[in-house]
DNA sequence: GCCGTTTTCGGCCCGACTGTTTTCAGTCG
């Protein structure tokens, strides 16, 4: 992990979990919780300060603020060790199963000595559990769903850890000497899980650069080196490979070490019609027996009579015909948006006051910027309408205060984020609603309800005149939680119906819609939104991940309504004019 | 363990759902 305030909220959260686990005080627990957030979304690296610095940071006292230090200083916590020792790691991975928390983790661990996700499934079905209190059979079988969605992503890395783990090999490659080093594979790809972190590095003598590989900090252990290739395994377990290439095949090295197997098959297959020979390491003219020189990939490309085709589309979807034929789209990118559309502050569960969150949507040189804190039936927010009028005094008064167009030129638009209720209502009277800028709303809730269910209330919500945006549709997260079950193609017929934009939530553990989902919705006529569901400033950036989402499925920016001037979104929201 | 203060201890995010222990503990958002 390259970033400290990452670390810390690992190590934090550990502890945290330990305490519960252990039984220890409940408000102990939740102090060290609250902290990590807090670092986790602290805007500032933390690896350069000090106790009295860090407890500037709210949520940070001077107890965790003289353990962070140490851990920083030493690379350990002395005062965690003991509690560490009691519980085996494999009890505190138990908990990342649904349904499964603190106590019920140390009952399978006390009654049955269970200490790891596979053990647990091995005493279910070995019916190893029966007579023990609290896990009767509904609960045994939720546990083996459970264990099921976490491996369908099986140790696979989130797109922003597997990003960072990317960025510091590939720095780390051109410090050893490198001409140059970047990632390919799944992560230049955007799916949205990572199973190894894939690079390429341009060197003219490959020795001396996997020798350095092996070398770099994050490399735990070397799993194998050859002569052009090395891959090595993090302290977690996650897999980081090189392959080197020749400086004058660096278009061709990086583009067969990024396509999809299926899309990298397609070029080589088309390379051969070309009397040339597509290989990881260049491209070659087989009867001339001659590298082709391919330093750029759409050297590459060009070679095989195509278009450079984006990273994102590189799944053989259609990308080569349409290369072929000159007629890939343009796609949506992270700089083509105006705005984001959903956001919290610390008025709900949010880290950044209100003023910082808009100051750093305007350092990100948006136009607008929709600040969207959770509806009172969110209870643990505790939302009132007093405190969400209040906000939008606070809100009109700092854009009034930044000469009538807020930070930088930005506009505000004051929303909120409703939940959607089994029934498809949402927490206020239509005559409250009218008065938001903007209200996305989002299921939170009854995660369990039949398709038929399930489809009702997400088309009765869109059938609300005062709901613009449906937010994270499916409610996935990714290896905790599947999708919720409905009938997502008449749910898609509805938003179009009714104007109604889905959401592309960028937040790494979500990614919902999911590029399949939006390029169904797209053949609908549906309209989207790129949002970030930033819970701090820095979460702001999530977007990038949304739009890594959207290309994936094509998506152009006229149809996302975020990349839209004000006038013309307003008009969109139903503020302005009447909805198109 | 943090925070705010009625400055040194008391409160801290609330309540619904679920399965099952049939009266409520544990989990979750």
């Amino acid at each position: 992990m390259a970033r400290p305030n990452d670390e810390v909220d690992a190590l934090l959260r550990e502890y945290a979990d330990l305490i519960a686990i252990t039984g220890g005080d409940a408000f102990k627990q939740r102090a060290y919780e609250k902290a990590a957030r807090a670092i986790r979304g602290h805007p500032r690296d933390i690896g350069g300060l000090d106790a009295a610095g860090l407890r500037d940071i709210p949520g940070v006292g001077a107890s965790i603020a003289d353990k962070v230090e140490e851990y920083l200083r030493t690379g350990r916590v002395q005062a965690f060790d003991a509690t560490r020792a009691a519980v085996p790691p494999g009890v505190r991975r138990l908990m990342s199963i649904p349904s499964l928390g603190p106590k019920k983790a140390m009952t399978l661990y006390r009654e049955r000595g269970i200490t790891g996700v596979d053990e647990l499934v091995e005493a279910i079905n070995a019916g190893r559990l029966s007579g023990l209190s609290g896990f009767g059979p509904r609960t045994r079988e939720k546990i083996l769903r459970g264990v099921a969605v976490a491996r369908e992503t099986g140790g696979r890395m989130l797109l922003d850890a597997a990003h960072d783990l990317a960025d510091e090999a590939a720095q780390g490659l051109v410090a050893a000497g490198c001409e140059r080093a970047t990632w390919a594979g799944a992560l230049r790809r955007m799916r949205e899980t990572v199973g190894s972190v894939d690079l390429v590095a341009a060197a003219r003598d490959p020795g001396p650069v996997l020798e350095a590989f092996t070398a770099l900090p994050f490399a735990a252990r070397t799993v194998e080196v050859g002569r052009v290739r090395a891959a090595v395994a993090t302290a977690g377990g996650q897999r980081v490979t090189v392959r080197v290439v020749a400086p004058d095949g660096w278009g061709a090295g990086l583009a067969h070490a990024t396509g999809a197997r299926a899309h990298v098959a397609a070029l080589r297959e088309r390379a051969a019609r070309r009397g040339l020979r597509f290989a990881p390491d260049g491209l070659v003219d087989v009867d001339a027996g001659e590298r082709v020189a391919t330093a750029t990939e759409e050297e590459l490309y060009a070679a095989l009579g195509l278009d450079w085709v984006p990273p994102t589309l590189r799944e053989n979807r259609g990308e080569i015909d349409a290369a072929a034929e000159g007629a890939l789209p343009a796609l949506v990118t992270e700089d083509a948006l105006r705005g984001d559309l959903h956001t919290h502050t610390d008025l709900t569960d949010g880290l950044a006051p209100l003023a910082a969150m808009v100051e750093a949507a305007a350092a990100r040189g948006y136009a607008y910027l929709a600040v969207t804190d959770h509806a009172p039936r969110l209870r643990m927010q505790r939302m009132t309408e007093e405190k969400i009028l209040a906000q939008r005094e606070e809100l009109r008064a700092l854009e009034r205060g930044m000469g009538g167009r807020g930070a930088g030129g930005m506009r505000l638009l004051h929303g909120t984020e409703l939940n959607i209720d089994p029934d498809g209502g949402v927490d206020w009277p239509d005559a409250f609603l009218a008065g938001f800028d903007l209200c996305v709303a989002s299921i939170h809730s009854h995660f369990g309800l039949d398709r038929a269910a399930q489809t009702r209330r997400l088309i009765r919500a869109c059938e609300n005149p005062h709901v613009q945006v449906i937010g994270h549709p499916t409610t996935r997260k990714i290896g905790l939680r599947g999708r919720i079950d409905a009938d997502l193609d008449a749910v898609f017929a509805a938003c179009a119906r009714t104007g109604t934009a889905l959401e592309i939530n960028g937040h790494p553990n979500r990614l919902d819609l999911h590029d399949e989902h939006v390029m169904r919705a797209r053949r609908h006529g549906v309209r989207f939104a790129l949002d970030s569901d930033a819970h701090s400033t820095r979460e702001l950036a999530n977007v990038r991940w949304s739009a890594a989402t959207a290309q994936r499925a094509w998506l152009p920016a006229a149809e996302v309504i975020n990349t839209w001037p004000l006038a013309r979104l307003r008009r969109f929201l139903g503020r302005d004019a009447e909805r198109p």
